[in-house]
DNA sequence: TTGTAAGCGTTATCAT
DNA sequence: ATGATAACGCTTACAA
């Protein structure tokens, strides 16, 4: 009985009661007399009992209270991610009912958790989505490697949703309208006059690769988001020129503005930027060529994330509801996890006019 | 037997062994003819069971591969950070052999879950540090009302460590040289000749409250970053006008530069930020005001990160190892995990020059 | 190599 | 309002 840490027993001893009142005095899902929860509170400080052990509660409850994050990248590129941050505190408010805390999962599918038994000299106890103790998990962005830790997942009965992914029938996602809001964002350009113009889309690939995408490349993003928006500013200039950044960063969008706008000849009257940090890095290009913005040319951004140190800029640009999505995906989960049934969500960007966009030069607005 | 999801006993049962072999097949914790690791591995595929339940496992192991991550701040904050996120980086490699996933947890001391029968009718099960199944907790930062629910933990025996932070006697701490590194750079301003110098810090308290410091105003940080940043300072250049900042965001910079540099007759040669955040909103302050950096005003900066969009300038500033302190902090609660003994660790910064700083105006460098 | 048995600490159910 | 009892699902000595 002195052995280890006290437990709810050694307390209701003590406390000379028994172990469901104790345990009662400290979940307070019945009323106890204020003598008796008193005596159990003075034992428990006597013996130095701070409460239940989390693991014991969570396996006779059959829940956790851990909900888990899988991200597709490298979790300090998604901690870097405007965009995901915020949609980061939309979840930690989605879940807020639920009164779980977030676990950040990495996913481990081929890795040292490569499934039953592989593995065994080596006794690494497993981080991984295969054996974290969650009640849910979320997936943000979902490149389809993932499949074989989701199965396991899936299969144990806990619910999964995923933000801006498919991760197969049966997972209900919650979505963008990314490529009709990109076309909104393209028809503005048009309207305003603009016939030359080149887009910088976001990452193809997981990797870093940048540069031209050539219409013979054969090239096509994986990653969905670029995909979807790319396809929105190619509904309405079929034509554009692509080049696809290395991240999504100030520098790259510089880096690509610098090449995009190099050759004065060539040289597009507006670029359609895949997000406001992209968007940004190629007004600064135009600003070191000596173009002005928007008057020599027209930038357009996605996210409407407030970029730090832009203004007096303001994009044009689609304002997403990152919030809304993080929050979404946590109501989610909590009613999957209450066997209420669920569908997929799709959210809509506010098309929001700034200060990088008008009409190209020589062209007058009616 | 058939009643909810398979147990490991069911799965034993139907590959007719024993449940501690059908364990040790999942475990691989001890050796297991081929045959009959076979046999158990088909069994749990055609009866769809998973893996064990992390739950149960995580009780009877005492562990559950968990480490909590405590930020003062909010939470889409703390990941805006970039500071933050390469020391999330960091520790996440830090606790790897531990094989542990991290909880982001809140501080809920005072709220729902304000210690055992307070809330006895909301049933809400506890997402907070108290109540969370962790085998250790980092705290980031550490205002020192977390002492309630740090008592909790520790008396559970869970081991806590701090970075930039004091959590009180007997929580090791991973530390910065803050002060000595800002006495540094401001050796450095006074070296080249720079006496009228202005400082700008990060918040002086957790709310958002921006604006001189005046002498007698008795203000003093609650933040010990900033305080011991600001003293480094102060060794150097002790009559320096202190402006503090609501934020560690170049648009804080830049609003403080506007009005730190506005009145040309008052105005400082130097300004020495207490983040590279700043310190670039500062640069562009002076743009603005046609200053040339470093030609008019000199700009120190301090975290050594890359602000994205910046080139071509490069700020002198002080580098502090963010990954590295993160994954000390890791070192350190997986070593005091195995119950070895762990001191707290201090880390350097390394001063970099850039080209923010140079003599001042009228001031000829020997 | 495999099996037996004893918990890990809690909470839910059902009486009293 | 309180108590007795039975799981929750797994792991690990220890024995065979």
């Amino acid at each position: 009985m002195a052995a280890g840490r006290p437990t709810i027993a050694d307390v209701a001893r003590a406390a000379q009661v028994s172990p469901s009142t104790a345990s009662v005095v400290f979940s307070g899902k019945a009323s106890v007399t204020e003598a008796t929860r008193t005596r159990v509170l003075d034992a428990a400080a006597s013996l130095g009992y701070t409460g239940p052990d989390p693991r014991a509660a969570s396996l006779r409850r059959g829940s956790s209270g851990i909900v888990g994050v899988v991200f597709e990248e490298h979790l300090g590129s998604a901690f870097r991610d405007p965009i995901k941050a915020v949609m980061m505190d939309g979840l930690a408010d989605g879940v807020a009912p639920l009164g779980a805390g977030l676990l950040l999962l990495r996913d481990d599918a081929g890795a040292n958790d490569a499934g039953p038994g592989e593995s065994a000299g080596a006794a690494l106890p497993a981080p991984s989505l295969r054996s974290a103790p969650v009640d849910a998990v979320v997936l943000v962005g979902c490149s389809g490697r993932l499949t074989e830790s989701l199965d396991a997942i899936r299969g144990r009965g806990i619910p999964v949703v995923v933000i801006e992914g498919d991760a197969g029938p049966g997972v209900p996602r919650v979505e963008l309208d990314n490529r009709e809001a990109q076309r909104h964002a393209a028809r503005h350009l048009r309207t305003l006059g603009h016939q030359r113009v080149a887009i910088v889309t976001l990452p193809f690939e997981a990797d870093r690769w940048r540069g031209w995408v050539e219409p013979d490349d054969g090239r096509t993003p994986t990653v969905e988001v670029t995909r979807d928006r790319l396809a929105g500013a190619r509904d309405v200039f079929p034509d554009a020129r692509v080049y696809a950044a290395g991240a999504s960063l100030i520098d790259e969008g510089l880096a690509a503005g610098r090449v995009i706008l190099a050759d004065a000849a060539a040289r597009p009257t507006a670029v359609i930027a895949q997000s406001d940090l992209l968007a940004a890095g190629v007004v600064r290009a135009a600003e070191e060529l000596g173009l002005s913005v928007p008057g020599d040319i027209s930038v357009t951004g996605f996210d409407g994330i407030t970029v730090d140190g832009f203004a007096p800029y303001e994009l044009t640009t689609l304002v997403q509801p990152a919030a809304e999505k993080g929050r979404a995906a946590g109501t989610i989960v909590t009613r999957m996890i209450q066997g209420l049934d669920v569908a997929s969500l799709s959210f809509t960007c506010t098309f929001r006019v700034g200060n990088t966009t008008g009409p190209p030069r020589g062209v007058t607005q009616d």
